[in-house]
RNA sequence: GUGAGUGUAGCUCAAUGGUAGAGCACCGGACUGUGGCUCCGGUCGUUGUGGGUUCGAGUCCCAUCACUCACCCCA
């Protein structure tokens, strides 16, 4: 036998009856987003290497560490994309975006790669539904892609969400608080582990939310972002604040959300789940304010979020409307009747007609050759399905060219009835599977 | 990049260092003529891979790969 393969590391397939599940999520989200006004924009998976530094930050692991970078066959630094939003932000200059009517309203799905040890929630190719809006004012911004997001995330069934909202500072209060940071840690570098000592020097904010205890009992006593933060940054996030919770939307501040891109700014948030392990943040996002400026565009508020549609999946509640997938209706015609053995092949053709029928009424359906009962139901239980039709001669007119009654029966419950091929559509339509989109 | 755990049939798992098995699934047949039952039979394995120890390795040792979880970080 030749060698086999699997999925490259970090990678895995999505199969049915999944892939249902993740096609509903979509479709729900384009839903939801277009109620907003948003509208879907694809950009390539692949991107300039320098337009993930530049747009994502040298300082960041992602950049560092974590890119799928390649040299083309012209010697084009290339790289798969880690995230989209520097790539949207792209394309808005690229495009001249900032001459349609402001603010644009973009959301994007699709694979983002990322190379690193996989875990639980944590793939090195990975999906993300994320929305951006470019050249809006601000706080209203900010506000109304959170309120999408928690709308989004409710059409989907979650009850209970855990909202947490920070403000970083726009890029002069950051440089206010970085200078206190260094002043407060510098003498105690002996203190901080490995990773936060180099982060003294290349992004020392990202040390606020270090998960070492005594990190943390070390950060008690430094001073505070709040305390650094400019007048218009604190005047920008007090409005975030209070349209948040005139929103109805519940919501806690997290003083050491700190989010590990470089580009933003001000307000940043995150949406974790219980359930996912260590990997908790379902979603996660902010404001940013200088990107698309040091993309080479004109200087534009800019706010979106991500959401990672793997995790998402992962914690879906059971009873979500995303996990509502057509299930075929299965149809089989089989060998009962007194005639025998002589019922065959054109009476297969009879439930292939059938099936046909249902088909144009909307309604998803799946034949099988003819054959015992048993094989129907074991179809059945595999594609999930409530209902089976079975057509045996009795079913069918004297000359065995039309079907006049099918029988019907409810997988769950059992019950069946015999019905007129009529009855039987009606009843299908109005209880049976619908072809979702 | 670091650490820990796990790799046996498509799936879930057995097998004291001594002939690689079971259940489920799948395929065929019998039976059943309102039927998911029952019975018979069948396909599927270089025990992740490569070395080593041994008369003999699924089992012990080393390496390697993969998976899982955690660190780091993020979605």
């Amino acid at each position: 036998m030749a060698k086999r393969h699997a999925a490259p590391k970090g990678t895995r397939d999505l199969l049915p009856p999944e892939t249902a599940v993740w096609a509903r999520v979509e479709s729900i989200a384009r839903r939801v987003f277009g109620l907003y006004g948003y509208r879907e924009i694809r950009t390539p998976i692949f991107e300039e290497t320098e337009l993930f530094q530049r747009g994502v930050g040298e300082a960041t692991d992602i950049v560092g560490k974590e890119m799928y970078s390649f040299v083309d066959k012209g010697g084009r630094n290339l790289t798969l994309r880690p995230e989209s939003t520097a790539a949207v932000c792209r394309a808005y200059v690229e495009h001249g975006m900032q001459q349609l009517p402001q603010p644009v309203r973009l959301f994007y799905i699709g694979p983002q790669f990322r190379y690193e040890r996989p875990q639980k929630g944590r793939y090195r190719q990975f999906h993300q539904i994320g929305a951006e809006l470019l050249g809006g004012k601000g706080a209203e911004s900010d506000v109304e892609i959170l309120l999408m997001l928690v709308a989004f995330l409710r059409e989907l069934g979650f009850a209970d969400l855990r909202v947490l909202v920070n403000t970083v500072g726009d890029a002069e209060s950051r440089a206010a608080f970085r200078g206190k940071l260094v002043e407060y840690l510098a003498p105690r570098k002996d203190q901080l582990g490995e990773e936060s000592a180099r982060r003294l020097v290349t992004n020392p904010l990202r040390i606020l939310d270090s998960k070492s205890p005594e990190e943390q009992a070390l950060l008690a006593g430094a001073p505070k972002l709040e305390e650094s933060l400019t007048a218009r940054s604190r005047e920008h996030f007090a409005r975030v604040l209070s349209s948040m919770e005139a929103s109805a939307v519940p919501f806690r501040i997290e003083p050491r959300l700190v989010r590990g891109l470089d580009y933003y700014t001000n307000t940043v948030f995150e949406i974790t789940s219980e359930g996912l392990g260590a990997q908790n943040a379902i979603c996660g996002g902010g404001a940013y304010e200088g990107l698309v400026d040091a993309l080479g565009g004109p200087p534009t508020y800019g706010v979106g979020f991500a959401i990672g549609e793997d995790r998402l999946i992962e914690v879906l509640p059971p009873s979500s409307p995303a996990r509502d997938v057509p299930r075929p209706v299965i149809v089989r015609a089989v060998p009962w009747g007194r005639r025998l053995p002589s019922f065959a092949f054109e009476d297969a053709d009879a439930s292939g007609r059938f099936v046909e029928l249902l088909r144009a009424r909307g309604i998803p359906a799946l034949d099988f050759e003819w054959g015992d009962a048993k094989r129907a139901y074991a179809a059945a239980e595999a594609y999930g399905s409530e209902w089976v039709v079975l057509i045996g001669e009795d079913e069918l007119s004297a000359d065995r060219q039309t079907i006049e009654r099918v029988v019907l029966r409810e997988v769950r419950t059992r019950h069946e009835r015999r019905l007129s091929v009529a009855e039987a559509m009606d009843q299908l339509s109005e209880t049976g599977p619908k072809a979702l989109g």
